[in-house]
DNA sequence: TCGGTCTAGTGGTATGACATTATCTCCTAG
DNA sequence: CTAGGAGATAATGTCATACCACTAGACCGA
């Protein structure tokens, strides 16, 4: 009957004035805001008012802000890993357990196989192959990066062309989670195990065999995921 | 050889302090900060560029600032909503379709089943059922909320007792991301239509019977995100 | 007991100044 | 004619101070 009387902060209101300008197109990617001292004006305001507006669009990925002259708020066209970081935060900033995050993740990475087997081209095997064997070259040389299986789970969700898994799977292997998912796998055997586990993965998908692929992957995920299987194996 | 000092900015310094005290556990929920005058001295800095830093952290969902006395900033636990809006917004500006979207939440909403099936319990099913029943008696009034479809899929996901996996489908329904997703369904005859179909998934869930429960969800998934295809049923 | 007033503490905003930084312009030396 | 450096310029980054608005709790009176 009465609604609530709040008017909260004018900093808040000057946010949600430019998301709903982003959100209606009429500030696309590479914008530049006018500057701080012109919105004042415009918005009647105080500089302190408006650079807090443009601190938290700026913590939100929305818009980068240089110095300098030429200098200003520019809207960002988001990428992926910028996206991938936000949920990222989401996840470890929340009470998860080490088990819900790897179960989460094979629901994905097990999930989008078939489209994986549907869509992968011959570039895409190819790449794929490449990097195992790239990667292996690294293991012989005694190189071992902890981003290498990242990258190639990354590179296989890449595999279904579509952007919005390609992120998802990416912000699982964002170095936040990495301790949660993958911490046994950094020891230089685990890696050579992943390696061929790898390769029989690839063949899977050229042979566009969904059962094998999703077999080989669900035993590579729970091996990679437990630190007594690991030991075992 | 000499490390860079750039310094950027003083308040992100302040920010990058507190979210370590966070990681770290020396600040828990519910814990309160100093007031913006105590860290201005502790610091050394000015009120503004506190003000900037909790800026950043209260646009990141990690702490609630109150007004007033016994007011101040205080921690807090992360909801999958504050971030899932943030992370609406990049989503707004980046190239997904609607059709990626849809396809993502595919793979994670028909993945998940079998975990649904194996861990609900009674209570799960109970409370699916009086959701049902609630929605279709409130459509029955002519009260058509959009919310309502998506509360029915984030409680499927609590099914799963895995707090990331609800949190991934919670942050898929966003009040930014319904538009791209849900939108043709909010017609009533529609929301009608949806009622049965969740009823049909709740008979299959507790019937423990996971081929039918993906197939009815796979088609209640298809038909909501393509608007032909509702127009015709 | 109930209701109002007072008050101290806290965030919210305004103002004005100066510091820092990056880009552009132009001038000069070779 | 070209390359490089010294300003000019324009923007953000930071500071200090002051005042306002709001809230919780103490206090007080009928």
């Amino acid at each position: 009957m009465f609604k609530a009387v709040s008017l909260n902060r004018v900093s808040q209101a000057i946010v949600d004035q430019v998301k709903l300008l982003l959100r209606q197109g009429r500030l696309k990617p590479g914008d530049r805001l006018p500057s701080e001292r012109e919105l004042c004006e415009r918005f009647g305001v105080s500089r302190v008012t408006v650079r807090e507006a443009l601190r938290v669009l700026e913590a939100g990925g929305l818009i980068d802000i240089r110095v300098g002259a030429r200098g200003g708020a520019f809207v960002t066209s988001p990428t992926s890993r910028q996206i991938g970081e936000g949920l990222a935060d989401l996840l470890h900033l929340s009470p998860l357990t080490a088990a819900d995050v790897t179960e989460a993740r094979q629901v994905i990475e097990l999930g989008i196989i078939p489209l994986v087997v549907a869509r992968a081209t011959d570039q895409d095997v190819t790449a794929l192959r490449d990097m195992v064997r790239a990667q292996q070259s690294a293991l012989d040389r005694g190189e071992y990066v902890v981003s290498m299986p990242a990258d190639f789970h990354a590179r296989v969700a890449a595999c279904t062309h579509n952007p919005a898994i390609e992120m998802l799977v990416q912000s699982f292997h964002s170095p936040l989670l990495m301790p949660l998912i993958e911490a046994p796998v950094v020891a230089p055997l685990g890696g050579y195990h992943g390696s061929e586990e790898h390769s029989a993965f690839i063949d899977a998908i050229a042979a566009r065999d969904v059962e094998r692929a999703q077999s080989v992957m669900r035993e590579h995920l729970h091996r990679t995921a437990e630190p007594e299987t690991y030991a075992v194996s």
